[in-house]
DNA sequence: CTGAAGTTTCAGAAAATACTGAAAATTCAG
DNA sequence: CTGAATTTTCAGTATTTTCTGAAACTTCAG
């Protein structure tokens, strides 16, 4: 391997966390390479850079593109086959949620429905069964808050990661400008202020910063 | 291996998803064992239930313990440890993304802030670092998100995960409520809304399950 | 203290995973 | 078609990880 410095130093943490990430050192290190490479590389650049057989190569790059990490281009007049990974690190992030999702959630997910579905036989199992449901209904509130997520656009979820737990004080307000409308006071959403405070305490003029 | 129905499938399960978690089978299956136990374990029943060698269980159990996923417990005139799993799903939850950040994350943030303070000496590695500096922007927008979160109520975060892809409406309420008390329109916030819209469109009265 | 009960460590065996080179398969220009 | 260029497959080897039993260590009741 003989890559400029800061390339290697990025190449070589990716293959060691590979391990931790559930992928293997020669995955972590190809795509690590794709992502900071300016222009698309074939399988032999890859294999040059990085000291691997050129099958080794082949069953990395498959793996990669089994997870859709990778985009797979043709250049005028080459035979070869030349892969980059997306610019975008929100779109690597998406694709890499919902993969991860396919592979890692959802076959959980389904062998929770069906065991939901038996009766249980044994009084351990009945409590198991409970403790599933638990887990079960956790899972599922994750995974289509997840799904919705995935729909909303980057910029907007830039937004909102950025308010944090701001976020809570939008809930209050819903809650309270509700209360308003319809005269009632709103029980069904948890927001955890009890105190009474005055409706719509909007921001001083000069606010900065997204702060609510 | 002697377990009930229910209970042999959701640890067998939890076994065979380990290696897609990173963990290994008998910690998968250990866990997921202590998960749906209606009392605290010792290492013995443990071993018992899964046919695994003593020592096997207590580096499974040592693993678990350094993931801080088991609780520790001594009952009285019985000198053996016993372990639990928490009963709050939540709670297990936030451990996990608390470790896995620690284990997956931070070492990754901490090799790229490292990385974008050199003085590329290359010009491949300064596009290479351009696209560090994309990668460390984003992965510190989540973590720093991922903070924020970690101090909010589990009941909170349900309603707002509930809401999902709505919260995005009320950051457009946010706006167009502060528009209307400033006077000026807001241009800060990424809402995606480009169409001219009423101010404050309330739900109708009659309006059911956090709909808003 | 002593020793029985309990837990952890560790060296080596077993199993799983990663990697290679050679051969097979595929692709496509001519 | 043909065959050169390229990619994929695969059997065997190397490496890594998991698991075990035996031994070492720790704890504590008596």
């Amino acid at each position: 391997m003989d890559l400029p410095p800061l390339t290697q130093r990025f190449v070589l943490h990716f293959g060691e966390m590979g391990s931790r990430w559930g992928i293997n050192r020669t995955v972590g290190q190809i795509y690590a390479l794709l992502y900071v490479a300016s222009k698309p590389l074939n399988a032999d650049d890859v294999g040059e850079a990085l000291g691997f057989s050129r099958s080794n190569v082949s069953m990395g790059l498959k793996e990669l593109q089994s997870w859709n990490l990778v985009r797979l281009i043709h250049q005028p007049n080459d035979r070869r086959e030349y892969f980059q990974a997306p610019e975008d690190v929100w779109a690597i992030f998406r694709t890499l949620a919902a993969e991860r999702r396919k592979r890692e959630i959802d076959p959980t997910l389904s062998m929770l429905r069906d065991a939901l579905m038996e009766q249980p036989s044994v009084s351990a199992d009945i409590y198991a069964q409970e403790r599933m449901r638990q887990m079960h209904g956790f899972i599922e509130l994750m995974t289509d808050w997840l799904d919705d997520v995935q729909k909303m656009d980057s910029a907007i979820l830039t937004s909102l990661m950025q308010m944090g737990a701001k976020v809570q004080k939008l809930l209050e307000i819903k809650d309270r400008v509700k209360q308003v409308f319809t005269g009632k006071p709103q029980a069904e959403t948890a927001t955890g202020s009890t105190t009474e405070q005055p409706v719509l305490e909007l921001p001083a003029q000069g606010d900065e910063h997204g702060k609510l």
